[in-house]
DNA sequence: TTGAAAGCGCTAACAC
DNA sequence: GTGTTAGCGCTTTCAA
C-alpha cells in the first residue's frame, strides 16, 4: 500500500535521493529540473506516499511522540488536559500517549518504563507520590514536565494551578455572603495542590480576622468515599453545616450524597464550594462557587516547556497557571 | 544509555543470535549453555536493555500501538471508554494512541491519516458520520473496528451498546411511575444510537398502549446548548413537565439550565430520565432514572474483535452491549 | 542536478 | 549451541 520512496524511485527511473528532495520540499533548493518535479508529483498523487514512521524514529533515534501520564481521564479535569495537549502537541507534529495510573504507583513506574520503551521524545507527568516523582527524575533521562503536583525537591519543569490563590479568592467571596462558619472539607493533604487549597483557604480566614482553624475537616482519600466519610462526620459533631468548600469535586460528590443520605435531601439554603468546575454543578439547587482550573493554559505552557527541554535547554520554570472564579446563584 | 543487542553481544564477545536468543527466553529451547546464559544475565542486570521498538517496527511492519478516534474526552463515557480500552490494550501489549476529533469530519480523516502514517497495527472508531465511516472503510488497509455508531451500509465489526433495548426498559420503568406525559428530549436524530434510544422509548409507549409521538421533541443538536432550546420549547407550549427524558447527558445539561432560567429552580417534583450515568446526577433533588453503559464489557468486546482481525479472520460481528437501569429515588 | 552507499537496531533464515 | 548476514525504509554524507 504505501509506498517507499525507493519504489517511487524505481518506478520512474531516478535514484532515492531526487525522489526525497522533492517529497521534502527541497526541490528548488536543489534545482531539481521542472519535468523531474512533476513526473514525481504526478506520481505521488496517484499512488501516494506515506512516510515510515518506524524507519524515521530508527535513523534520527526520536519518535515525534511524547507521553502524557496522569491518574486518570475519567476525572474531567484531567480529560481536558489531556485533550488540551493532544491538541496543542499534534498542532507541532507530535503524537501524544495518553495513559492512567489508577493511583497505583508501581503501575505508574512501569508505564513510565513503557512509554521510555516506546522512545518517546519527552514525558510529561502528574506524579502520585514524591517518591514516584524522585524515582522518575532519576529513571528518565529525557525531557520531562511534571504535572499538577510540586512535591518540591526538584527544579524540574512544572505546571500547575495558582492553587494557593485559588483558595483565598474562593474563600474569600463565599465568606462575603456566609456569616456561619465555612467549613474546609480536604481529602489527602499529601497532595500538594490540596494543601495549597487549603492554605489559601486559610489565607482568606486569617485576612477576615477569623482563626478557626476547627472549621477544617481533614481525611485521607481525595475520592467520593472519603468525601462522604468527612461529611457524614461533620454532621455527626455539628449538625448540617450552613456553608462549605470541598477541596476537590470527587469530595464534593461524596459529600453531597452524605448529605442526602442524612437529611434526605440537599437543603438549598446551604451555600457550596468546590474546587474544579464542572457543567453538572448546575444541577445542584444550591448556590454554588467552583473554582476553575485553565486546561487551555495548562497544555499551552506544558507544551512550550516540553518544546523547550528537547531543544536541549536545562527548563527549570515553574509555570503557574490562574484559577477563575464561577458562581452559580440560588434563584 | 540504552544497549543494543549487538553492544551487548561484542562486549561479551558472543554472537547477537545468541544473547538474542537468551533476552527472548528461548534459552532452553537452544540449549545455549547455562554458563553463557548467566553471562549475559549479568550483563543485562549491570547495564541494562531496552528494546528499540522502531527498529523492531520496521523490520516486522508491525508496531504494537493501536489507534482509538472518538468525538472527545471531556465526554464522560468515551474517556470512561479511552480509560478501559487503554488498560485492556496494554494488557497484551499494545500501546494506546488516542485522539479526538471534536465533531470535526475533516479534522476526523486527518487523524486517520496520521495515524496509518505511524504505522498503527489497527483503529477503533467512532465516526462522526456515515460518510466519515465510508471513507475510512476505504481508506484503511488495517483491522478497524467501529464504535458507538451503527450508520449501516457495512459489515465492519462493530460494538455499540444496546439502545434501543435501553430505551425501552428505561420508558417502561418511568412509565410505571409517572402518570403524566413522559416526553422525551431528542438531540440530533442523525446519530443512529440517539435514534435508536428514541425507538426504544417509542417501543415501551406503544407496550404500554400509549401513542403519543407528540411528545417526543426533537432539536439537531446533542450539546447542552441543543437541550436548553427543547426544554424552552417545551415549556412555551406545554409549560413545565412533570417527567422527561434526556436523549444524553449533555442534552439534560442543557434542560436543567433552561428549566432553572425559567421556573428559578429544578421543581423537586419532576421525574427525570437520561441516557448515560454520571455520579453527579446524584446532585439532582429529583428522582433520576439513568441508563449506565457498560464500558468494561466494551473495551472487552472491542479489543477482542480487534485481536481477531489482527490475526486474519474477517470479523463482520456486531457486539451490542447491555445497559443497565440506575435509579435515584427522590426522598 | 542526480546517484550511490552506509548505517540506525532488530529479526529471521541459514550455516556450521 | 553458536555465528553470519540480509534487509526493513529512512536520512545523510560524499561523489559525480
Amino acid at each position: 500500500m504505501a509506498k517507499t520512496v525507493e519504489q517511487i524511485a524505481k518506478d520512474l527511473n531516478l535514484s532515492v535521493t531526487t525522489v526525497r528532495l522533492v517529497l521534502s520540499g527541497k526541490a528548488e533548493q536543489y534545482r531539481i529540473s521542472v519535468k523531474t518535479q512533476s513526473r514525481i508529483n504526478e506520481h505521488v498523487e496517484r499512488f501516494g506516499y506515506t512516510l515510515n514512521h518506524s524507519a524515521r524514529s530508527l535513523k534520527l533515534n526520536k519518535t515525534e511522540t511524547l507521553g502524557l501520564i496522569v491518574p486518570n481521564i475519567s476525572n474531567v479535569f484531567f480529560a481536558t488536559l489531556a485533550e488540551k495537549l493532544e491538541l496543542r502537541c499534534r498542532r507541532s507534529g507530535y503524537q501524544l500517549m495518553i495513559s492512567c495510573t489508577y493511583n497505583d504507583v508501581d503501575y505508574e513506574n512501569k508505564l513510565v518504563k513503557a512509554l521510555m520503551a516506546r522512545n518517546v521524545d519527552g514525558l510529561f507527568i502528574v506524579p502520585s507520590t514524591l517518591e514516584n516523582q524522585q524515582h522518575h527524575l532519576r529513571q528518565i533521562q529525557k525531557p520531562l514536565v511534571l504535572l499538577d503536583r510540586d512535591f518540591g525537591f526538584t527544579d524540574n519543569a512544572l505546571v500547575e494551578s495558582h492553587n494557593e490563590a485559588g483558595g483565598d479568592e474562593l474563600a474569600r467571596n463565599m465568606l462575603e455572603e456566609c456569616k456561619t462558619p465555612l467549613w474546609f472539607l480536604v481529602g489527602d493533604t499529601a497532595l500538594p495542590s490540596i494543601t495549597d487549597r487549603l492554605n489559601g483557604y486559610l489565607q482568606a480566614l486569617k485576612t477576615a480576622g477569623i482563626h478557626h482553624r476547627e472549621w477544617v475537616i481533614e481525611g485521607p482519600d481525595n475520592t467520593p468515599e472519603g468525601g462522604y466519610a468527612l461529611m457524614d462526620s461533620l454532621i455527626d459533631s455539628q449538625g448540617v453545616p450552613q456553608a462549605f468548600i470541598a477541596s476537590s469535586l470527587p469530595v464534593l460528590e461524596g459529600a453531597i450524597e452524605a448529605l442526602r443520605k442524612r437529611t434526605g435531601t440537599v437543603p438549598q439554603h446551604i451555600n457550596i464550594g468546590t474546587f474544579d468546575e464542572h457543567p453538572m454543578l448546575g444541577f445542584l439547587p444550591n448556590s454554588v462557587w467552583s473554582m476553575q482550573q485553565d486546561e487551555d493554559t495548562w497544555a499551552e505552557k506544558a507544551f512550550e516547556l516540553m518544546q523547550r527541554a528537547i531543544d536541549g535547554e536545562a527548563v527549570n520554570e515553574t509555570a503557574k497557571v490562574d484559577m477563575k472564579l464561577v458562581k452559580r446563584s440560588r434563584q
